[in-house]
DNA sequence: TGATCTTTGTGTATCGTTACACACATGCCG
DNA sequence: CGGCATGTGTGTAACGATACACAAAGATCA
């Protein structure tokens, strides 16, 4: 059988006999051709070309040098995550459009949610990471910070040594959120995994110390007592992203006066329309169906518009929704969204890095607007409010 | 200021000094646990620990082991298009799976469509190649194929030491051609570039030696013979995907019994349904206005829609339109389309350069079917046929 | 014309690890 | 109790390249 027979290379040593010359004059012709006479290089390559020498070992060519020529990502998910989800494919198409400016190959470590993740990170020859929103005990995180290598983390955790890149979810969520609930009496969050166990729920907001659940109008008491005893509690859930948007949908729907308890949560265990769909037909059906639900994704968002249109619910008049990252399907829907570049983050992310960017730009909250359409415009509701 | 100063990497010597014990057995702890007693083994990681040792160096490892737990993945295109460009993703999507199953990580070598490519290829440390879809001549085929290093091209080049898989565009193409072709007297092709050059044109298919062209009614002789002169030799294009798609229509429109050079071809000169539209503005304006336009993707037949639609144009009735590839915006469009799976392709395209498959396996023609939809029913055809 | 600079080629030491072969201790068998 | 397998630790010699310092030969200039 035709097996490729994994020809061994030809090294320099042969390159630098066959053409005549030292060593040194070969390893210069590659990596500082200009160190060469123009004569002497055509020798070296024409040596190379015969002997099939398809330039330096890469590994060899690392190890003497102390870099690699490739930037790493890790992915909080699993790394088909990396080209599944829109979110993460917009973020990496900013990475890598600053890798390629610069030369620099992009490797994608491959996590799968397993505890050999941890050795693939280490074994990762790499001359930087940029990390993709994970937990805040994902040992991932400390076996990166542990090669000492310049890493980014986006969207969280925080951790000392490692810079930081995303928006204020908190302030974007309270901001989307005052909009989505506005005259909402059931209103609901659509959350993302509170934590790496990525449990599907649907249960309210965890009752705070001090408060009397129930006590706006029109919940029932006991219902609403029976969800908060299992309720969520923001400060609970490990990735930073879900833990600060759901405070800042907290605080929106505190600032019309209401009470965390009241809130329905939904949480979702990956990033899909379809559990989107499902879910929301759960936060839709039954006497007490929600009148407002904020999505963490625009994709969740989706999911829950169509859930809606398929039970004969209108929107904005019977329930209203918001999604987040204004993606392409969200104008013609008419979704209301938090528009934020992740590519320009992506940009970002791989800038750092890389040691682009100077140590002040080392950390940053990066830009985010509201985006208003129909999906929560209060005026054409149907009911008028109480 | 806080640079993060590059700290030294501590070295395998050292631990073992402090850990008591010989190098090797650092070694072994790491890259053969079980080759250690649990207590040695324990007493490494703690003096590991305590210095900070990261594990063992990768380039220093794959120098010494001959591999580096790296697949490369090598696109014709500019590196963002690996995360851009839906089909180019969801084909990753399926080389990240299979990576991800045996652990190995997956490399994106920074194609930027400049002369340095080829270095980017040769300084790449990886086991193996994938290749999506580049021209005939691209030279960083012949740097893959020079590093001797098991490697598999999708869509093409062929080669003779590189795997091949890909669907039979050429009978995908006659049989989606015949679809969007039937009853049609002005065919037109939407197609991806010809070659590197990615240049935009719209014109007629080339003159075939021993045939008159505008021979077919309805076609004004003057308009065809000029076309012709300057018009696409499909044997001339340089992308075997292009190509063998051009081919295929042409196979389809001749057994319609048409002669090519009646056919038109708008070529894009990226995949994109932005430029699609403004092509299919030019296939749809005068009095020679196109009646079926056979797209080489879903993108391009989306924008060609779009455009229809606005320009008043009835489909099918006024227009046949037909794309590729069956992506998720296909079905609502109700698109007739060939369907192939891209992310089986790059799951059986990364098993092979992962050494995975039997050496018979080792070049394939993958499955395709031909999908039905609204857009080319002839029934419900407004114009009667002559 | 001698001093100095630039260009170009050359040894040597070293980057950090792992394959290999060997040494020794222990356990098990007949 | 000899013989043999098994388990565990240790030196040595690469793996293939590049940083560095040095040398020789022109080029430049006052």
């Amino acid at each position: 059988m035709s097996e490729t027979a994994a020809r061994r290379r030809a090294t320099m040593v042969e390159v630098a006999h066959a053409a005549g010359v030292s060593v040194m004059t070969v390893s210069y012709t590659y990596g500082r051709p200009e160190r060469v006479s123009a004569d002497t290089r055509a020798r070296v390559r024409e040596a190379a070309e015969r002997l099939g020498y398809p330039g330096p070992h890469p590994g060899a060519r690392s190890l003497r040098r102390g870099r690699t020529g490739t930037l790493g990502v890790v992915l909080g998910e699993h790394l088909t995550y990396a080209f599944d989800d829109p979110q993460a494919t917009r973020f990496l198409s900013g990475v890598a459009g600053v890798c390629a400016d610069h030369g620099m190959a992009l490797t994608l470590v491959p996590i799968t949610g397993g505890p050999s993740d941890v050795d693939r990170v280490t074994e990762a020859a790499v001359d930087g990471f940029v990390v993709w929103t994970t937990a805040d005990d994902d040992p991932v995180i400390d076996a990166i910070a542990a090669t000492g290598l310049p890493a980014v983390v986006h969207g969280g955790p925080r951790r000392d040594g490692l810079s930081f890149v995303a928006v204020d979810d908190r302030a974007a969520a309270e901001a989307v959120g005052r909009e989505v609930f506005a005259g909402a009496r059931r209103p609901a969050v659509l959350s993302f995994p509170l934590d790496r166990d990525r449990i599907s729920t649907v249960t309210f907001g965890a009752a705070t110390a001090g408060t009397v659940p129930g006590a706006a109008s029109g919940i029932d008491p006991d219902a609403t007592t029976a969800g908060a005893a299992s309720g969520i509690d923001p400060d609970a859930a490990t990735f930073r992203v879900t833990r600060r948007r759901l405070l800042g949908f907290r605080d929106a729907w505190a600032k019309a006066g209401g009470e965390w308890s009241q809130v329905r949560v939904a949480v979702c265990s990956i990033n899909s329309a379809r559990e989107a769909e499902a879910l929301a037909a759960e936060l839709l059906t039954g006497p007490d169906a929600c009148d407002a639900i904020a999505a963490m994704g625009d994709e969740l968002a989706l999911g829950t518009l169509r859930t809606a249109a398929r039970l004969g619910f209108a929107v904005p008049g019977d329930v209203t929704v918001s999604g987040w990252d204004d993606t392409d399907a969200a104008a013609p829907a008419g979704l209301t969204t938090v528009a934020q570049s992740l590519r320009d983050q992506g940009a970002r992310c791989a800038r750092i890095a890389l040691g682009r960017l100077t140590s002040t730009d080392r950390d940053a909250e990066v830009a985010w607007n509201l985006v208003r359409r129909a999906s929560t415009r209060r005026s054409q509701r149907r009911r008028a409010q109480p």
